[in-house]
RNA sequence: GGCGGCGUAGCCAAGUGGCAAGGCGAGGGUCUGCAAAACCCUUAUUCACCGGUUCAAAUCCGGUCGCCGCCUCCA
C-alpha cells in the first residue's frame, strides 16, 4: 500500500509523492513565544516529528523547518487586538524580546525533553522583517494589497480562491460577518500585512511607516525563503486552517502565481477531561506542569502520539496512567530481548520469520496509512504477545531488539532516558539499590519474608520494582 | 446561521461492505515463599437511535438524538 495522507486542501487521502524525488520540503507551524507550551501545542508538534521520523523511515530526506513567532500575533481582534508578546511584556514589565526569548529557551528544552527531533531550521519572524517587507511591497505593486494610514491591507476580493482551505468563501463571511469593519479596511475580511501603531513597543521602519508586521505574513517569509514558493507538506493544529492558512495561501499564491503548498496536515484539537482545555476550567496543562506532576516525558510522548492525530484526543490523568503501563510492557520486553540476545538459549524457532514479518507489514501500513499510530501499534503489542511466548536463541533475539528499533525511529519513545528530574524516579542511587537488593536476598535466604517484603516495599516507594526471577534477581525503575 | 468532525466493551482506541485489532482495567488460572514479569482463559451476538440499499453494513444512503471544534485569541 502505498504512502498516504489526508490533505486538508482536498478533504481526502491522497498518495504522496515529494516534488522533488527523495526529498521532503516541509513546514510546521512552530509556538507562538508568550508563554509555557501546553499540551495541545505539543501534540501539533509531536505530529510534526513523528511525520518527519515516519517519512525519514521511508527513506526520504526531509527537510524541515518550524518557526517561532515572536511578533505579530495578536491576542484578541486581527484589527484592534494587541500583540500576544506585547501584553505579557507589559505585564511583567518586561522587553518583548525578553519575553520571547525566555518563553522560546523553555519550549527548545521541553520539546528536546519529549525527545523531538531538531528541525533544520527555526526561524524567528523577528529574524525575517525585510524579507516580510519586500513581501508587503511586491503584494501592493502587484495591485492585491492597499495602503491606508501607514497600514497595509490584503484586498481579499482580488483572489477568488479565498476560503479553498477552510471553506469559509468569501460569500459566506459576508453574510456571516460580525466584525465590526475597521475604518481603514474596504472589507472585513481584509487582514493586516503591516500595521502602524506608535504604541507597540516593538517597531521597525518601512516604506509605509514604523510599526510591525501582521501575523500570517511570517509564515510566507519564511517557508518561501527557506523552502521555495512551492513545497509539500505544511502543518498545523487545525485552528491554524482559517485565518492563518487561508491567509498564508492568498498571500503566497497572489505574490508567486504558483500553488504554495501541495498537502496541508492539521492535528485535531486535544479535548482535556472531555472539554477544551481552558484556564478558567482548571484544566489547562502545560507540559511543565505534567512533568512536575510525575508524568514522565516518555509517558508523555507515547500518550500524546498513540492516538491517530485527525482524531480528537481526550487527555486525561487515567489515560496517562494506562500509557504508562503499556510503555512499560514495551520497555520490559525490550529489556529481555537485550538479555536473550547477549545470553539467550533453545533452537530455532520454527515460526519467527512469519512473526517478523507480520509486524513489519502492520506496521508498516498502520503508518503508512496517514500516520495511523494506533494501528501500527496494535500490530506490535500483537507480535509482543507471541514473541513473548517463545525462548528465542541470541539471533532471533538480536533480530527482534533490531526491530524494535526500527520501531522506535518512528515513535521515539522507547530509547527517552528517564530524566533525574522526574520525581516518580526518587533519588536513590545504584549503589544504593543494590546493597538493598542484596540484604533483601540474605533476608530470603534466612526466610525472613517480612524483612524481604519491607526492603521491596521501600524500593517500590522509590520506584523501583523487583523481580525474583529463575535466572536471579533483577530490578527495573518505573517508566 | 455557515463550515467541519465525533458517537465502537468499565476506560482509551483501530477497523469505512464479508464472521469486531490493540492497550489499560477487572475476574480466574500457570509460575512464585508472597509478589513482579510473562503466558493461558473470561470480559462487545454487537458498533448512539430509527428506517433504507445489499446475498452481506460498525462500515453506503436518509432521518433522529447527543457531544465537540472553527467562522479573525488559541496547536
Amino acid at each position: 500500500m502505498p504512502l498516504r495522507f489526508y490533505n486538508t486542501l482536498t478533504k481526502r487521502l491522497e498518495d504522496f509523492q515529494p516534488i522533488t524525488p527523495g526529498e521532503v520540503r516541509m513546514y510546521n507551524c512552530g509556538p507562538t513565544v508568550y508563554s509555557h507550551a501546553h499540551i495541545g501545542n505539543f501534540r501539533a508538534f509531536l505530529f510534526a516529528d513523528t511525520l518527519r521520523r515516519w517519512l525519514e523511515y521511508r527513506g526520504f530526506r526531509v527537510r524541515q523547518i518550524m518557526n517561532i513567532t515572536d511578533v505579530g500575533h495578536l491576542v484578541a481582534d486581527a484589527d484592534e487586538g494587541e500583540d500576544k508578546i506585547q501584553v505579557a511584556a507589559l505585564k511583567q514589565n518586561k522587553a518583548p524580546i525578553e519575553i520571547a526569548n525566555f518563553y522560546a529557551d523553555a519550549y527548545l528544552e521541553t520539546s528536546r525533553l519529549l525527545n523531538c527531533l531538531e528541525p533544520e531550521r527555526r526561524p524567528r519572524a523577528t529574524e525575517h522583517i525585510s524579507e516580510m517587507i519586500a513581501i508587503i511591497g511586491r503584494l501592493v505593486d502587484k495591485g492585491f494589497a492597499y495602503v491606508t494610514n501607514g497600514a497595509v491591507y490584503y484586498d481579499v476580493s482580488k483572489f477568488p480562491a479565498y476560503g479553498r482551505l477552510s471553506g469559509n468563501t468569501r460569500e459566506q463571511l459576508l453574510a456571516g460577518a460580525r466584525v465590526e469593519v475597521h475604518p481603514d479596511k474596504r472589507s472585513p475580511m481584509d487582514f493586516a500585512l503591516w500595521k502602524h501603531d506608535p504604541k507597540h513597543l516593538m517597531q521597525w521602519p518601512s516604506p509605509w511607516s514604523s510599526g510591525f508586521p501582521g501575523w500570517h505574513i511570517e509564515c510566507t517569509a519564511m517557508s518561501t525563503k527557506y523552502l521555495g514558493e512551492t513545497f509539500d507538506i505544511h502543518t498545523g493544529g487545525e485552528d491554524n486552517i482559517f485565518p492563518h492558512h487561508e491567509c498564508e495561501i492568498a498571500q503566497t499564491e497572489a505574490l508567486t502565481g504558483k500553488t504554495f503548498v501541495r498537502m496541508w496536515m492539521h492535528t485535531r484539537y486535544l479535548l482535556v477531561d472531555g472539554e477544551k482545555m481552558s484556564k478558567s476550567k482548571g484544566n489547562f496543562h502545560t507540559v511543565r506542569d505534567l512533568l512536575e506532576k510525575g508524568v514522565s516525558p516518555r509517558v508523555l510522548r507515547y500518550a500524546l502520539v498513540s492516538v491517530h492525530y485527525r482524531q480528537p484526543m481526550n487527555f486525561t490523568l487515567e489515560g496517562c496512567e494506562a500509557a504508562r503501563t503499556a510503555l512499560q510492557r514495551l520497555i520490559d520486553f525490550r529489556d529481555r530481548l537485550r538479555q536473550a540476545a547477549g545470553a539467550g538459549g533453545g533452537a530455532p524457532n520454527a515460526g519467527f520469520e512469519a512473526l517478523m514479518e507480520g509486524v513489519r507489514t502492520g506496521f508498516e501500513a498502520g503508518m503508512d496509512d496517514d500516520l495511523n499510530v494506533s494501528e501500527a501499534l496494535g500490530a506490535v503489542f500483537t507480535w509482543v504477545r507471541e514473541v513473548n511466548k517463545l525462548t528465542l536463541p541470541p539471533a532471533e533475539a538480536a533480530r527482534a531488539l533490531d526491530w524494535l528499533g526500527r520501531v522506535d525511529s518512528a515513535l521515539g519513545v522507547l530509547g527517552m532516558p528517564g530524566t533525574p528530574a522526574d520525581p516518580i524516579h526518587g533519588t536513590i542511587n545504584e549503589v544504593e539499590i543494590g546493597r538493598l537488593v542484596e540484604e533483601r536476598q540474605a533476608a530470603r535466604k534466612a526466610r525472613d519474608f517480612a524483612r524481604a517484603d519491607a526492603i521491596r516495599k521501600q524500593l517500590a516507594d522509590q520506584g523501583i520494582t523487583i523481580e525474583d526471577s529463575p535466572q536471579g534477581v533483577r530490578w527495573k525503575r518505573k517508566v
